[in-house]
DNA sequence: CTAAAGATTAGAGTTAACTCGAAGTCAAGA
DNA sequence: TCTTGACTTCGAGTTAACTCTAATCTTTAG
């Protein structure tokens, strides 16, 4: 049982984004009878896992999509493992063309080091 | 020899953006004679790593960072291997903690078909 | 000679994802 | 009673990364 202020510090996230990713509709926390927010631990870790698709790169729109799909309960899971794996597709490319990459400098930079070492040996 | 609107179809970045990377000094393509921008098989490569940088979700004031070092030389080439690292650091946790969020989803849809086939069979 | 493609500068518009502030209300604790 | 922390709506501001338009000029191919 998290207030706004507790559980934006527990989060990292502002009241304000909070409230802005309720208008998302990414968020429904429930309402103390003087109509203030409270947040849960189910809540909480539904927002840890916010942060991780957004921190690879996965648009707030397609956040929306997938907890749209969340509200729907469990006849929905099919389809969201379905958004997960492309995700996961999508990253793993990103990561594998990124390691080709650094392959390649790497491959230069010893050549870099191998010519250094040549001269320091004059 | 890419003019700017062939080097645009290759690179699938308009002529808009082309010059606008150059603002950045993300690019520093050859002139000819009347001033006509022309592009090489280099900066086509240069571009695509661009490309892969910016699809692993490096904001262009990092890839600036970058490009500003490679424009110094191979006296730079190491700070690059540095910031390549660090980028592909980020990249692989923020895929571990994908792969461990889609685990946990996989777990989930395991018992639902689970109790699915527990009901098939009444 | 004209149309196409390039150049320049300058600035406006767009989308995403916040981020903040104002204005007004309400309720509980010291 | 007064402060604190909620609540609401509304709208403006910000940063990133484009994206486009306009106005004006130059060169080149048909």
């Amino acid at each position: 049982m998290y207030s706004i202020k507790l559980f934006a510090s527990k989060t990292g996230l502002s009241a304000h984004t909070l409230r802005f990713y309720e208008k998302l509709q990414l968020l429904d926390p429930h309402r103390q009878a003087n109509g203030h927010r409270y947040y849960t631990e189910q809540d909480l870790s539904w927002v840890n896992f916010i942060k991780r698709l957004k921190d690879t790169c996965m648009p707030l729109k397609t956040i929306q999509g997938y907890a749209a799909l969340r509200q729907q309960g469990n006849s929905t899971l099919a389809q969201r493992l379905e958004i997960l794996l492309n995700h996961q597709k999508m990253i793993e490319q990103q990561l594998n063309t990124l390691q080709g990459n650094l392959q390649h400098l790497n491959e230069k930079i010893e050549i870099y080091h191998h010519n250094l070492s040549c001269y320091e040996q004059l």
